[in-house]
DNA sequence: TGGTAATCGAGACGGTACGTCCCGTCTTAAG
DNA sequence: CTTAAGACGGGACGTACCGTCTCGATTACCA
């Protein structure tokens, strides 16, 4: 699973109200843009007291690293549809239409932001953005050098963040890029 | 080409606190974080009243755009080499060393981060940042095409564009890598 | 009745912090001038977040008008001593003692100062001062001529706003003027 | 004459700068309130640099002073219709028609507002709207004591002062009470 | 089933930076 | 040398959110 659940479930939370924020939280990037979503807005728009926002989460970034892995499940990614080439452009395309068609993208892209604001959020996002959620690129690529469907000199990590990367740059710069063709480019020149 | 074209000013703009502004403003993020740097205290510290930094750019990120070219200037990564390979790993190598020795990857990161607050700046960023500096990646590449040093097949915008994204998520997450090791490896697999 | 209704307040509101801000604007009139109050100053004074003063006053103007009734307070001008002269005489003593020993002169003079600024003030102040505290001029007058003891051709409102100018006057002018003696010689020749 | 030319007329001065000034200040008190009039906008209505206006008066209560004697003339209130009663309601009549007809009144309140905040202001107020003014009041009134008209126990200064002082309430307060008929009452109470 | 304690909504609070406004002074270039 | 134009340092403005805090009222467990 992924970083973001570090609630230790005290005594009486309520289920309900944190769904809620959780609902409200993606409703408000989905209304206007990331970096305008106010905390009150979401308590206002959730029902619920800032305070009550703040008990579970230590901040904004904490609260949408939760967010994204709700909008962005990890076994969403997991596909096996017998080729590298295949698997690769499977995990792209779903990731590229939950970015563009779910507010994933903007809030991915705020998340970066925030990472170079605050660096607990950095740490937040990192682990749980990058260290939790890597071996979805990695795992094909690993497993097709070592089923030797492709070269053992291939790097498969070097490649997984080469996607990551280009991945990123077009969620910060253009988002209208994440297209299933800019997908399938990208698993052919990887694996050219 | 340049990024932000430096004094299209309306005539009598003071120089010496046009250059007092841009040195206080690098002061200010080598002193402490971007995020953290204030207007007031870019003011302060170029001994300005806020009002003549408002005068001649209309935001922050503004600023910075033109302050990143300033630290980073394109003649210095117009280089020629000899080779494809040489001339990049030169380019790199030199943006590296800026960008790790001086605070503008710092300032990247954070106009990364406030192109995502701020259309404006997201434009100011796209132009000054994405498109006016593109060249300095692509030309090497183009022309080791046109010379038929490489493959005529070879894309060189994807393969510069792949650079810049690694770059980028580099200076994003883990500004520690951009090391010379890192710009051969990525020349390397760019022209493998 | 009284001059600003001091607490419409919707609840929960800090009277600590109420009375804190109310003292601290008294002491910065007390330490500078009336003009030189900021609002600022007043929150660092009181120990106390600028948003709190906005929060319930719109402005210096509507707050000074609360100090100024806090000051002034209208029954300590509610005397009877038997005879329109002594009234008048006593009501007249104690307003020019406060006017002259607190900072509530100087802060009428502000008030009116102020009132020529900025409509709303103007409205309060009218409402505050003029409005509702001119029948502490008028009723002794009043009652007198009601008594018989003065002709009953005696225009009482003409005489207490005849009273209040000249006052309003000194104030503005000449605030050492409002000793006992120009309190006896006003008395005497408004029932001349 | 009056209190505010303190101007030594230095070598090259423009007499026709100096009036246009003093009739964009009418302007633009004419045009908005007395207390939005900036010199900046005075300088830009009289076609003038900003610094041109402080070369000749120290501050904009100082300019103001000017122009109220310009536009209230004193001679204008010199006047002798043979009985103190006429001479008063004439001067007061004509007074008050120039205090509504004309900026003079916003420009008389707005200056006794400045003299509130600024002390060269209101030094420069009291010698020249009080002291310098004062006789065309006082006048009328002691001659009619001197020929024996009215009462020689009368006191001409502050029944002066109480026609002034009702004069200022009212500028300040509610000057639609500068009427005609104001003035007769004004004028009677005070020959009573 | 009533007592009691944590959780909740609401929102006041201290604080900080914002971007705007105007002051009165200073600088520049044209006449 | 004076002028218009307007840049400049300075400083208060009123606003927006932050994250903390204090209130009762509600809620859900436990006696």
């Amino acid at each position: 699973m992924l970083a973001a659940a570090p609630q230790p479930q005290p005594a009486r939370r309520s289920q309900a109200k944190h769904r809620a924020i959780l609902r409200a939280a993606v409703a408000a990037v989905a209304d206007g843009r990331f970096a305008d979503v106010t905390i009150d807005a979401i308590a206002l728009r959730a029902g619920v007291g800032k305070q009550t926002i703040y008990r579970w989460w230590p901040s904004k970034p904490a609260l949408y690293v939760e967010v994204y892995a709700d909008l962005v499940p990890p076994d969403l990614l997991s596909v096996d549809c017998g080729s590298a080439r295949a698997n690769l452009e499977e995990v792209l395309g779903r990731l590229f239409r939950r970015l563009t068609e779910t507010p994933a993208g903007a809030i991915l892209a705020g998340l970066l932001a925030l990472a170079q604001t605050d660096p607990a959020a950095k740490a937040a996002i990192t682990d749980g953005l990058v260290i939790g959620r890597r071996h979805l690129i990695q795992d094909p690529l690993r497993s097709a050098v070592a089923r030797g469907e492709i070269d053992p000199a291939f790097d498969a990590d070097w490649a997984a963040e080469t996607i990551t990367a280009r991945t990123w740059h077009a969620v910060l710069l253009a988002p209208d890029r994440l297209t299933p063709e800019f997908a399938r480019r990208l698993v052919a020149e990887t694996l050219r």
